[in-house]
DNA sequence: GATGAAATACCCCCGAG
DNA sequence: CTCGGGGGTATTTCATC
């Protein structure tokens, strides 16, 4: 953006595929602090990020209603719950199924031991990250909703020893 | 223990590995709408749970402070900040590295573009969730940060088509 | 769109049951 | 452990620039 006097009708440098609301760095700073404290006041978080307070709120609720943020949620233990187990299952589609996408995804989706579902590309068609309470429940569940399913063909089951998160991102 | 009376010395039905601080049913449902909606007042979450709303505030303190709650995050959409790319990287570590458990993962976690570290048994020894701005941008972050250590052994990258989570839970 | 002030609602410490 | 009340504060709305 040197050489602006030059010409008067020049191509026109349009953000790249900027459908999405605009982010500007004020809500970047806002973003990162909500990420890692999602509890911060409103006067807190103002203070941080330079602006009035009222600004503040607006900012936040545009970016809540715009999609960017897709909600404040509490980072609960697993452990604390009886679900001192965590397990990575990659789980292969049968040839049928491959490429429905629908309804294996949607039940399993359901269940309360599944954390996150990652539909991949490569080797395998879902990693399923679950926690259970022991062993055993860990078996039944595998057993119960992966390998009774028709539209599963294989899975392979990997324990967990330790999970860390980055602080709100993702 | 239908035949308690007949013995008065019995062994006693302690509750199994109860460790950690209780975790009761009002606890339960408290961690649950957190879990779902980490912003929601505390005389509402009061109501829903049907205590008092002193009572829930010292409850969610124990809870944090114990542990059981191990934070507030807000949800971002990693494509909003121009991450528009996912994908989960499988990390065998060189076999003089196996084990030390120490360097590789400390470095790793601090890049921006780590979301989650998952330790695991099996075949891999971390899978690495990821998001990036670009297949260049992942390309680079594999050559520079895996494929340049020593300590990596293989790498093995799957893109992430899609990735859903399961409200609060983990 | 950002700011400042006023009305509302909320949090939190305290004592009591 | 649980329940109410009062001081203090944050949030929210509105009008203005």
């Amino acid at each position: 953006m040197a050489d602006d006097r030059s010409t008067g009708a020049r191509f026109v440098p349009v953000p790249p595929k900027k459908l999405r609301p605009e982010v500007d760095p004020v809500d970047r700073a806002i973003l990162h602090e909500l990420a890692e404290d999602a509890r911060i006041t409103n006067a807190a978080l103002a203070q941080k990020v330079g602006i009035a307070p009222s600004t503040c709120l607006l900012r936040v609720r545009a970016l809540r209603e715009s999609g960017v943020i897709r909600g404040f949620h509490a980072d609960i233990d697993p452990a604390a719950l009886g679900h001192d187990l965590q397990a990575m299952i990659a789980v292969k589609l049968a040839a049928h199924a491959r490429g429905s996408m629908g309804p294996f995804v949607a039940r399993i989706r359901r269940q309360p031991e599944v954390l996150d579902v990652y539909f991949v590309a490569g080797a395998d068609d879902y990693l399923l990250h679950v926690a259970v309470a022991s062993t055993a429940a860990l078996r039944e569940f595998v057993a119960e909703h992966l390998s009774r399913d028709p539209d599963v063909g294989l899975t392979e089951t990997s324990l967990i020893f330790e999970h860390t998160r980055a602080a709100g991102r993702s």
